[in-house]
This record gives C-alpha cells, structure tokens and sequence, in this order.
DNA sequence: ATACCAACTGCCAAAATATGTCAGTTGAGA
DNA sequence: TCTCAACTGACATATTTTGGCAGTTGGTAT
C-alpha cells in the first residue's frame, strides 16, 4: 500500500468521532506502530485536526476530509452562489461555516494567474429576518443528535401553543425557514416556521429513528399532502 | 522537494490554462523531464484533467485544482445547503455543477461509520420560473470573457428596448435574478432582470476593464443610489 | 515524403525516502 | 507507584523515486 493512500486510510479509520489506539490502527494497515506516529505527525502537519493523548489515544472530532478535487470553473461558480446565498440567508453558524468555506477553498482556488476579483455575483434578500435564525442552530444539532425539543409556537393566525417535537429537517423557503418534525402532541407530522417559534429548547430526552417517524416516512408523507402551514392549532 | 508538493506545484503552474512544455516544468522544480512524465500520469490517473498532446504540450483548462481539506461537520453543512439552494434556484449548468460538487464531496464526505442518510435539509422555491434562467449561462460566460451583449428588454411597465450592454455582475434576489451591467444605450450602471430579457446574444465585440465602467465603479454606484428597477426606458 | 517537435514508454542503477526494531521518555489516571 | 499509550531518537534495511538513455508515436511544417 502506497503511503499516500495509507494517510488517507488512516483518516478513514479515525473519523468516526470514536477514539483509536495507534496499535490498532497500525494492526489494520499492517505496518509498524512507528509507521503510524509517523504517519499522524504528517496528518497533523498538513492541518488534520487529529487530537492524541498519552494514555487514552486518537480521536478526531466534528471533521470530514476532502481529498484533492478537481473543480471545473462552473463547478467553483456554483460552490462560490451556493456559499454566498448561505451567508445570506442563514443563520450565523452557517454564515461563519459558509465564510470558513470560501477561505478554505478560495485561498488555492484564486491565486490563479489573472484572479478575477468579483466572481461574478451577488446575493441580496429583500426580507432580512434575522431574528428568524435565532432557534437554527440549536434545531440543527437536535436533527443530528436525535434530541426532542420543547417549542413554544405561535401559528400564523395568532393561536398558541406548546408542544414536544423531533426535528427532522429544516427547509429552505426562499424567505422563510421551516422545519419539519414528528409532532408528539398531534402525534403526526407537521412542519413549524422557525421564525413563529417564541422558545425553543432541548428536553432532555433523545429520541431513536422508529417506524413510521422517520424522515423517509416523512417525505413519503408530504408527497400525498401538500400543505405545510395548515396545521393552526 | 517532496514528491505530493511537486504534484501539486504542477497544477499550481500548468492551470493558467496556457501551454506548458514538459522541459520547462521540469526546469522550474529541478527535475529531470522523466520524472514529469511520471507525476503527470499520477496526476491524470488522480483524475487531474490535464490535456497532454504530442508536439505541443501541456494544459489544464477549466478546471481548479482542491488540495485536501478538513471540513468541521458545519461547513460541510452549510456545502451540503448552500448546493442543494443552487440545484433549485438556478439555470441547468450550475444545477448540474453543483450536482456534481456534491457527487464529488459526498463520495468522500459520506461514507462515515453511520452515514447520515438526509443532511437534514430540504430546499423549495415558491415560484419557479425556471424559464427565466434560460440566458444566465450566456450572461455568465460574457460577464468571465468580457463579451459585449445585445438584449431585447420588456420593463416592468412593459416599455420595450434594445441595448447593448456590458454585463458585470448577476445578483440573486431570493426569488428573480438579475443581471447589473454598462448600458450603451443610458451610457450609465442598469440592473436587468433576466426573465425580463426577451433576447440576449452577443455582438461579437469585446469590452476590457476601463475607469469608470468596471464593477467596482458599479458597486461604488450602488451605494448611492439603491433603486435597482428604476430603469424603466 | 522528410524532418522536426515534444509527448510518451521501458529499462536500469543510483539516490532519496520510508520503514521496522529497539530502547528509551512523558503525561495522565488508577 | 504502576500502567497505559502517546511520543522521540537512532540506525540498519527495504522500498520508492529519480535520472539517464534509447527508443516510439502522432501531428505539423517543409
């Protein structure tokens, strides 16, 4: 095995957010454990953000490696709108995200011959409700994590309430953001603007993908009704 | 010099999108021309899309060269989002680009231990006028190449015109595109709204850069007068 | 047709790099 | 104090990369 391709195996193997032994992973490549201090010390240096204790062993956290692309120009057009409209529209996590985003592939990509300095777009939203962003980031981590969440909602004419959900996805509206959750109270789907919702917080409770509460049922449901804001109850 | 940084510096100079020759390349890095030879096969088996021709040389167009990066689980996000906003909200070429960007970040990106199956996003627009992309390919290519335009406009008031513009930027306004530009005609900054474009081809003629009538005059522009439709004539 | 160009290929010895082994050190926790 | 596993340095060995050479190939200019 190559040594290049043996870097990025190791990468493989590591982030799975779960922690590795340098024996193991030494074990798995079958070459010497030397090999694989080595090997991590290259990693590190070249900027995967790979974390060792001594005694405990190797864990790398919230992170994906892109291997070396090729980007045709239409291709780095469409990643350059997409990134713009996303520190446009979203919430500030995903600005900072989407910012890190072009820093990162910006840095190789535009230090070509003649740089263009505008790549040829803007963004602008007529309707900036920032404060509609407020409970994103939160509901983001509650669909990766499988938290149910506790919301306090006001529907759009004006009638309160207060429910427990499990997000599923949020939806991208052109304006408005919504997000779509199995609702505990209607025991059914139902998709909530996230701008309507007056508080939002975790329960504490987790929840695991069941039968017929999935986000594959989901979409499967939304296919035959269609119509995300009638539920004002 | 290490062999993967001479494979990358390769890129670096051969993406200008001008001819190279083997020999100088290879009197740039202070290599033999064999060895060339080699890293080019590495490159191109890596999927590097240089075109090599007997007798001529060298050269890589189109295309921009990513070297690995470590994505936080929220950039990758705000990729994932800002990709699938591009796939609903814009013309066929960058709908396919973008495709294809996430073809070749998810490849890598996805195959983690329990591979989220949704990024836990849905993007929809409201009103799709995917006729109203039609010319935004054309525009893109005239605003990177500096090719004049000539466009059949219909106001908003439906008052016709013809003009020749020289076309700086599009911008995205949620729903509708437009496209800023040097009008001829006014001898003045005009913003265009695509779909109201009736035709739109090039005369054939070239435009450079010149004081004045550059995008960065135009964004200076803009923040004076922030009234992007009161072009009506 | 001929000459020329520069990409490309196969081969081999030399140079550079990566690897395994071994004998340590370090920091944290039990 | 002991254990664990990350880490480090040194050195002989194995592997890869490199340069040089002698070709071939496809295309263009003469």
């Amino acid at each position: 095995m190559q040594r290049s391709a043996r870097l990025a195996e190791i990468v493989e193997i590591v982030r799975d957010g779960r922690l590795h032994l340098a024996r193991d992973i030494a074990d798995a490549l079958e070459v010497s454990i030397r090999t694989i201090y080595r090997d991590i010390d290259t990693l590190v240096a070249s900027g995967v953000p790979i974390e060792g204790e001594r005694g405990v062993g190797y864990l790398l956290r919230e992170a994906v490696f892109l291997p070396p692309m090729a980007l045709s120009l239409t291709e780095l057009e469409a990643l350059t709108l997409g990134m713009a409209i996303v520190q446009e529209a979203a919430d500030e996590d995903l600005q900072a995200a989407a910012r890190a985003v072009m820093r990162k592939v910006g840095e190789h990509a535009s230090n070509r011959r003649q740089a263009p300095k505008s790549w040829g777009f803007g963004v602008y939203a007529f309707e900036r409700a920032r404060d509609g962003f407020r409970h994103m980031p939160l509901i983001r981590r509650a669909i990766r994590e499988g938290l149910k969440l506790r919301i306090a909602y006001r529907s759009l004419d004006d009638r309160n309430s207060t429910r427990v959900i499990r997000p599923l996805q949020t939806e991208y509206w052109g304006r408005v953001w919504t997000c779509s959750a199995w609702c505990e109270l209607r025991q059914d789907f139902r998709a909530f603007r996230i701008d309507r919702m007056q508080s939002c917080e975790p329960t504490g409770a987790r929840f695991q993908p069941e039968a017929g509460k999935t986000i594959e049922d989901y979409l499967k449901h939304v296919a035959d009704q269609m119509d995300p804001d009638r539920d004002g109850a």
